[in-house]
DNA sequence: ATGCCTGAAGGGTTCAGA
């Protein structure tokens, strides 16, 4: 089963890149964030599409910012829009959706952004991430994917001294990540990726992209039973190129089916190269990027 | 230029993003 996250900064203006990326990726599971329109309205621009790939789309969006989705094509129920007992700014934005999807609990998350530390965005944030930890906690095994607006360490951004005092670098912010990957979520694609230079963000402004200079703030953290069956993962930088793109890339996880096989997928995934990712690749098979080498 | 792009809303510009 195939499973991704990719902060879409409009999926309006992303249409013409999501669409092919689907049929291109194949992927089982999207986790999409900011999608920036309401639910009615991405029914009206999706929908048809969605279902001739043979996804269905569990919807929690918001007028002009926010906005999250699952798209599955392994079944999708027990859909909870919203973060229970979970903060507002003042009201409740649309930052969480969860859905149980090939039998595994999926959330698709956009973390607040925090904007200036210790202002009042920055503690709604943290505030936002400790609701989430109650809630990953309460749970059984899943998966907690999107946009956490943190990048965990140091190794996670270009320059670490070009973030001092800003957000998703400062320490209560990556503890308040901490704790929600103490609650049993395990970040797969750095445990995959131990010591590569690994970006999902890149600024659009002064060729950061090019230049590749981003961070890692999208991240795919999993319960042990998934976190197991992980055989592959990598950044898909070549969504964040040529024409049209998000300012984020979406990342991918491959798992193999569970070990007692009544948690498999119902559409089989594209090929079994993925169990082979660990060994080298050519340079060409995008598996390979879980390392941003520029290009 | 402490906002170098991009998107949304709404109005002929401003705010937000990370």
């Amino acid at each position: 089963m195939r499973i991704a996250t990719w902060n879409v900064n409009s999926v309006k203006q992303r249409v013409a890149r999501l669409l092919p990326w689907l049929d291109e990726r194949a992927p089982d599971v999207v986790c999409l964030q900011e999608l920036k329109l309401t639910d009615d309205a991405f029914h009206r621009l999706l929908d048809a599409d969605l279902a001739a790939r043979g996804y269905e789309a569990a919807v929690h969006g918001q007028s002009q910012w926010n906005g999250v989705a699952i798209l599955s094509r392994v079944g999708l129920s027990d859909v909870v829009a919203g973060l229970p007992g979970g903060p507002g700014f003042p009201d409740q934005e649309a930052r969480l959706v969860s859905a149980v999807c090939g039998g595994i609990t999926v959330r698709s998350v956009y973390v607040p952004n925090g904007r200036e530390p210790d202002s009042e965005h920055y503690r709604y944030k943290l505030e936002w991430l400790e609701a989430l930890r109650a809630l990953v906690a309460d749970g059984g095994p899943q998966l907690v994917c999107g946009d956490v607006n943190i990048a965990p360490t140091d190794r996670d951004v270009f320059d670490p001294a070009a973030y001092v005092g800003q957000t998703h670098v400062t320490e209560p912010e990556r503890a308040a990540l901490r704790r929600l990957q103490e609650a049993g979520l395990r970040d797969v694609v750095r445990e995959r990726w131990p010591n590569e230079r690994i970006f999902s963000y890149w600024d659009y402004r002064a060729g950061m992209f090019h230049k590749d200079l981003g961070m890692r703030i999208d991240l795919i953290l999993a319960s042990d039973p998934i976190a197991d069956r992980v055989a592959a993962t990598w950044v898909d930088r070549q969504a964040r190129k040529g024409k049209g793109p998000s300012d984020h890339a979406p990342v991918i996880v491959d798992l193999d089916e569970a070990p007692d096989g009544d948690i498999g997928p119902v559409v089989p995934p594209p090929s079994r190269v993925a169990k082979t990712s660990r060994l080298p690749q050519a340079k060409s098979d995008p598996r390979r990027q879980g390392g941003n080498k520029s290009d």
